[in-house]
DNA sequence: ACGAAAATCACCCGTCCGGGTGACGCGCCG
DNA sequence: CGGCGCGTCACCCGGACGGGTGATTTTCGT
């Protein structure tokens, strides 16, 4: 069961306006090389000018296309609520599965949250279960496949979610 | 002990041969535009041609630098060889380290690799000292952002060494 | 052919983990 | 008021894990 969920969200959003920005820069170079034009095509002659012209625009054009797709892999990292809500993860057990990817020993997280050792292992208890996982390893590597923690090369810093 | 090691690779290879091909393609358009240069730009006028140049010099660009940048997420898992030598790691580490991430017990891995849980222990012990982890989780959490195994939303499938 | 490195296996021992059960307090909602 | 979910804590126990030491065989480079 419990197979039957897609999350394959994506948010294209924010390129626009960036596009836009970069015509309106590719605008205003039209405008500044046609101001420039009746002088320096005089005194470079036209087929040097048109030379430069592309020249310049080809840069303009490649920082733009870098503009626009780096967008994409800066996307910070989005929690998968859908998969918390389906699975039933309490905030205080998500809070453990946090905790968990830095390795520490139960004690350890017992520590750093502020708990006795065995509310720990009460939570990880709760957490195999959810996540149908045998052992810490295992519920890393499926809290990380269902996007519930971040993964290495992930953005962290913002964790608040997306979803409306 | 064994603590002392930085680890900054950076592999920007790759790069270079698309830029070179861009350019080049760069200079057949340039050529293919001041060979019908004599003639759009007395049909059209110098200024829509010089335009037209520009539009074609920006697509261009964009095009380029959607390239440049598409290579890099695009490639599946490059695994970090030098890091690999720099720590010392042997192959069969390294495999112990791949089926590590699966979650299995000492005895499960042993069965998968065909090998005893003691030689299993052995490997895992020097996998700890060497990765300067203590214990499992840290061990793939290290091996996952030194690049030494894929994390997950990588590319699987071809993991045949890149370096030279 | 010799030696170094790698791979294999074994044993002991203390600690940690995972599973199970039971319990208490708190806030919420019918 | 009485469940119910959540968070917290405790105990027991078997097995797994991590650390350490020692040994043997295989592989490979000089």
């Amino acid at each position: 069961m419990s197979s039957g969920r897609r999350f394959t969200l994506r948010t294209p959003r924010g390129w626009l306006p960036i596009a836009l920005t970069g015509l309106a820069l590719a605008l205003a170079v039209f405008a500044l090389e046609w101001l420039e034009y009746r002088f320096w095509s005089r005194a470079l002659g036209v087929e040097t000018f048109i030379a430069l012209v592309g020249t310049g625009c080809i840069g303009l054009g490649i920082w733009l296309g870098v503009r626009l797709t780096r967008q994409a892999p800066t996307r910070p990292f989005q929690r998968n609520d859908a998969a918390i809500r389906t699975l039933g993860l309490t905030p205080r057990e998500l809070e453990v599965l946090e905790a968990l990817v830095g390795g520490g020993s139960n004690k350890a997280l017992a520590r750093q949250l502020g708990v006795s050792p065995n509310t720990v292992k009460t939570h990880m208890a709760r957490l195999f279960d959810k996540l149908d996982a045998s052992g810490r390893v295992q519920a890393i590597e499926r809290a990380r496949t269902l996007r519930l923690i971040p993964a290495p090369g992930d953005r962290t810093g913002d964790l608040s979610d997306t979803n409306g």
